[in-house]
RNA sequence: GGCGACAUGGCCGAGUGGCUAGGCAGAGGUCUGCAAAACCUCGUACGGCGGUUCGAAUCCGCCUGUCGCCUCCA
């Protein structure tokens, strides 16, 4: 079998790029979690998702993935530059409540959340709460290197020190100078200059003790101390949402290759935004729908409620890199798309291997690779599943089920449950056998009553089942049925 | 104002210099007591205007439109 190689789209370079881990088969990978200040929605996801397939993919691939999301508790204020009240802070006042517990509370929801999505955890998700230490350690380090600069209690990290500034977001210093939005004076050297540590008030909630004084970290510097301490100072793959290219992206870059002296990440990936009636979706618009208001469908936008893998599977449906447009008709689409899907896998795994003629393994599996070999194209991917799938379901139908049927079972979950993360889920009951075993029983009676052609009772028995979720299928050999 | 994306059939959404994406919805048919499911058949789309080419929706330019970043944000 001809060896596939993989190719990721590179912000830092705006190319694909063959994928090459720094020390195979390690990859190390860091992808910016949420701020915990509220619940997560479907932006959240996208990303969330988007990153979980490549990191599943890269598993696939026999890589030994080391995953990092942090979580931020701290430092990212609500107002413009750097000004403005901490974000946990001010969600604290509004609850009533301390800073930690609204942090502990969205920590949870989001981990909850993201569980329902099948998104596996990450192996280190490090709080910037917890790390302040070596936050302090490196802007120490800054400093000593002429990188940053003290004014009265806020440092800041010094923009024209760093010939490269600029290089993942394409922007120059000229550029944001000759912006119509720069604002105006502070003690900082430079206007684009942005702060490493922020010196507190007396009636700031969350501080720490520093060689600057009482204060807390700026909002970049999380990211670069706690991807150094558990992936080293350089490694292979920094994710997140493409609205944080500039600046937080940028700035991270800044800091990290500054004070280490050397190339902070080799691939840089963003995904794409979720749009709501073509704008953006976002928590400080206002346009944001939780996921917990998917599942539940508590929310005005919404007619019922969703459940988590038809979300997961309409996300997967669009590129990562691509926005996705949401709409309740596309995730209809979705639901039925899925629907199908599942059912083909169920009549395939319920079948046992025949005499008939083998089924092209090695072609699905190379199709489907190289979809995802291709900047890890799911849309693809799930394409190329419905299109050989149909083919394999059809010859089970016709009574040939091929002889090397087994075998594509393993494939299959291999590809549908341990990459894509959409594998029917069994049924929630838990009583499965209890169920079935009821509605075989109906599905007797129903039968006497066809054999007597008393199809008012036979009607009711089938419409009844529906409407519990049950569905039954007359076919040649007898009824089936399927449960929701 | 600066930087950067994107524009695909009714909807969602991949992709490619010439050969069917896929899904959803829809139409007809087979099957069925009627359904459902399944199976078969059907759509020849790629914003506009130029250019390169034997040939472009795919490459280049211009235009129009939409969106993102430049402020916390997945």
């Amino acid at each position: 079998m001809a060896e596939q190689k993989l190719y990721v789209y590179n912000t830092l370079s705006r190319k694909k790029e063959l994928f090459e881990p720094l020390k195979p088969p390690f990859v190390g990978m860091y992808v910016c979690g949420p701020t915990v200040y509220g619940d997560a929605h479907l932006g959240h996801a996208k990303s969330y998702v988007s990153f979980d397939l490549i990191l599943r993919y890269l598993r696939y691939l026999d890589y030994k993935v080391r995953y990092v999301q942090n979580i931020t508790d701290v430092g990212h204020l609500v107002g413009d530059g750097d000004e403005g009240e901490d974000k946990l802070a001010k969600k604290a006042r509004l609850e009533q409540t301390d800073p930690m517990q609204i942090a502990e509370k969205y920590t949870y929801t989001y981990f909850r959340d993201m569980d329902a999505l099948n998104v596996l955890r990450p192996d280190i998700a490090p709080r910037a709460t917890g790390h302040i230490p070596e936050q302090i350690a490196m802007i120490e380090t800054l400093i000593d290197k002429g990188h940053a600069y003290n004014v009265d209690g806020n440092v800041y990290f010094d923009v024209k020190s760093d010939k490269d500034y600029g290089k993942l977001s394409g922007r120059s210093l000229e550029d944001a100078e000759s912006g119509t939005r720069v604002e105006t004076a502070s003690d900082k050297k430079n206007p684009e200059d942005f702060a490493l540590w922020k010196k507190a008030g007396d009636d700031h909630l969350m501080k720490w003790n520093s060689p600057w004084g009482m204060g807390y970290p700026g909002w970049h510097i999380e990211c670069s101390a706690m991807s150094s301490k558990y992936l080293g100072e350089s490694f292979d793959i920094h994710g997140g949402g493409l609205e944080n290219q500039f600046p937080h992206h940028e700035c991270e870059i800044a800091q990290s290759e500054c004070a280490h002296g050397k190339q902070f990440v080799k691939y840089w990936l963003h995904n794409n935004m979720v749009t709501l009636e073509g704008q953006k979706m976002g928590k400080s618009l206002g346009n944001a729908i939780s996921l917990d208001e998917f599942f539940t469908g508590n929310h005005k936008l919404l007619s019922r409620s969703w459940n988590p893998q038809v979300i997961r599977f309409f996300l997967l449906q669009s590129h990562y890199r691509s926005t996705t447009d949401f709409s309740e008709d596309a995730l209809e689409a979705a639901e039925t798309g899925l629907k199908n899907l599942h059912s083909m896998i169920t009549t395939i795994e319920k079948a046992e291997a025949g005499t008939g003629s083998k089924f092209d393994i090695e072609k699905l599996k190379s199709s489907f690779d190289s979809a995802l070999n291709d900047d890890f194209n799911s849309a693809q991917a799930i394409a190329v599943l419905f299109d050989q799938l149909k083919t394999l379901r059809k010859q089970i139908s016709d009574g040939s089920s091929p002889a090397n049927l087994e075998e594509v079972k393993v494939m299959l979950h291999s590809m549908i449950d341990d990459v894509l993360g959409i594998w029917p889920s069994e049924s929630a009951g838990g009583n499965e056998e209890l169920t079935s075993g009821l509605v075989e029983l109906l599905i007797e009676i129903r039968k006497d009553a066809r054999t007597n052609k008393d199809f008012v009772l036979s009607d009711k028995i089938r419409d009844d089942l529906k409407e519990l979720g049950v569905q039954l299928m007359d076919g040649k050999d007898g009824t089936t049925f399927s449960i929701d």
